[in-house]
RNA sequence: GACCCCUUCGUCUAGAGGCCUAGGACACCGGAUUUUCAUUCCGGCAACACGGGUUCGAAUCCCGUAGGGGUCGCCA
């Protein structure tokens, strides 16, 4: 039989990054065996059902790529369908009527609590007639879960086997009084019309599967085969959540991540291949399979998680990263070059060196931007400073090499520095160096400033020169007195 | 509290009885390169939770203890 994997998430909110991990498992098991990846969302909850959820789980998917088969499936769309089953368990006897209204229930779960017990009702209605039923109180419906002392055991693909005592399951609820069907009955029977040979989900899952197992026999079903992933954890060790830092996968994204870096991160978090790190998709379906996954949780590092990014940058088609910081410099520099191919060209010409220093697209953002400057630009506080501290006579020793300039090239303009720094420093370049990037970027940290230079050209290069020497010089007298 | 699960360097992991004086990666600490930062290159620190078994031999198998996590809804 061939297989058939699942993800279904409920629109309750984002894209969690614990998800997008069982989603990647599921996709690349599916894909390894050359399956079916199966997407159905699991909406019969409508209060909690947002849209806007919905079209962020999408995203999130088509960003990390993970292509399904089929048409996603709304589970509530099938509720006509679930509550059918429903009536024919009743019929065959497997499940009853429940009158019990929620202050009964709440006596009874008191009970258990006090009592210790994880399973709470007392089964009063599985065995009375219906002539009993109190007037105008619209009934459950429940299932029969085994009575009898005994077992219940799951072989679960990553946990190994699984055993409870049936005390531990109560006949729980599949039909809410309004007639809607409850996700244990809804899972079931959507995992069983779609096919589903494997249920791959995070171990927060692991009660259910006893009781989902329960509906799958009153209706004669194939069980799929269960594995239940260990959760992520944040740094103190609890389930990763929001309060961890950033939980969904769009905000990853928001950060400056490639997604396939992220990929790679969620794959090794509780896989491994040897001592494999860096792997493809391609290989990663290759290789994958469930015997491989951990046991135990794993906590998320983002260094980790960075440094895997600043691999696929570094690896990166230059083009595409250019398009993708496109909106960052629009949002963080107030810069569109969408339409300024000059700019574009001098970012493509340094984008070698700027990619293999970055470790998020942001980094690699900040980093670019002073290619795309037009004068006026500002500098930052260091920058301010280590030009303010500049002598008169160096900084004009800059700008009139610079004009006469007869090799712009990276080498000329090294060269350059250094007789201006042999006349005037000692030989330390660092005192022309510097002076010159905080010129020409406003900053006093990015790649090779003869290079950058060079890539500026001579005419912008000298302006820029000109430019700063107007900013301190002319507005600063105490610089001006320093210098002289 | 009850039930279920987990436990190798700070973190992610390799390890399926002898190949382990426990390997890799990230982080960290040194050093080299360097005009800054980053990269790169060398080098270093660092773990089998604990206690009992089983065995000629255990990180690997069994039991117990401790610690951690998850689940206990007419949510999913």
């Amino acid at each position: 039989m061939s297989v058939v994997t699942r993800f279904p998430p409920s629109p309750t909110g984002f894209m969690h990054i614990g998800n997008a991990r069982t989603a990647l498992y599921n996709y690349l098991f599916a894909r390894h065996h050359g399956g079916k990846f199966v997407v159905r969302i699991e909406d019969t909850d409508r209060a909690r059902h947002s849209e806007e959820a919905v079209q962020a789980i999408f995203r999130s998917l088509e960003w990390l790529g993970l292509e399904y088969d089929n048409e996603a499936v709304s589970q509530f769309e099938q509720r006509a369908r679930h509550a059918e089953v429903a009536m024919q368990m009743v019929e065959k006897g497997q499940a009853y009527y429940c009158y019990c209204s929620p202050e009964e229930l709440n006596v009874m779960r008191e009970q258990a609590k006090k009592e210790g017990r994880s399973s709470f009702y007392d089964r009063r209605w599985r065995d009375r007639d219906p002539s009993e039923a109190p007037k105008g109180v619209k009934p459950v419906v429940r299932i029969k879960a085994p009575a009898e002392a005994g077992e219940s055991v799951i072989n679960d693909l990553v946990q190994g086997e699984i055993r409870i005592t049936n005390d531990n399951l109560d006949d729980f609820i599949i039909l809410r009084s309004d007639g809607t069907p409850t996700y244990m009955l809804s899972v079931v029977v959507d995992d069983h019309d779609m096919g589903i040979t494997h249920i791959i989900r995070g171990d927060d899952h692991i009660n259910n599967a006893f009781r989902q197992k329960i509906i799958f026999e009153a209706m004669g079903w194939d069980i799929p085969r269960f594995a239940h992933l260990p959760l992520i954890h944040g740094a103190d060790g609890a389930k990763f959540s929001k309060r961890h830092g950033a939980a969904s996968v769009e905000e990853y994204r928001d950060m400056g991540f490639l997604p396939e870096a992220l990929e790679n991160y969620l794959l090794r978090l509780g896989w491994g291949h040897g001592d494999d790190e860096i792997i493809s998709r391609e290989q990663a379906i290759q290789w994958f399979d469930l015997d491989a996954v951990g046991k135990s949780a794993a906590k998320f590092d983002m260094a980790k998680l960075e440094s895997l990014n600043n691999y696929y940058l570094s690896h990166a088609e230059e083009s595409r990263l250019l398009t993708l910081i496109t909106p960052f410099l629009k949002q963080r520099h107030q810069i569109d070059i969408r339409n300024d191919a000059l700019a574009q060209k001098r970012v493509m010409s340094g984008m070698t060196e700027l990619k293999e220093r970055s470790k998020t697209l942001i980094q690699l953002t900040d980093e670019a931007a002073f290619y795309t400057k037009k004068i006026p630009y500002d500098f930052d506080e260091a920058a301010q400073r280590t030009l303010n501290e500049t002598a008169h006579d160096t900084f004009d020793a800059l700008l009139a090499r610079f004009r006469e300039c007869s090799d712009f090239t990276t080498a000329g303009i090294q060269n350059l520095c250094k007789q201006i720094a042999d006349d005037l420093h000692g030989g330390k370049l660092g005192k022309v160096a510097m002076p010159l990037r905080a010129a020409l970027t406003g900053t006093t940290v990015s790649p090779s400033i003869f290079h950058a230079a060079e890539i500026l050209g001579q005419e912008e290069s000298v302006a820029r020169l000109e430019f700063t020497k107007e900013r301190f010089w002319k507005n600063n007298p105490l610089s001006r007195n320093a210098a002289n």
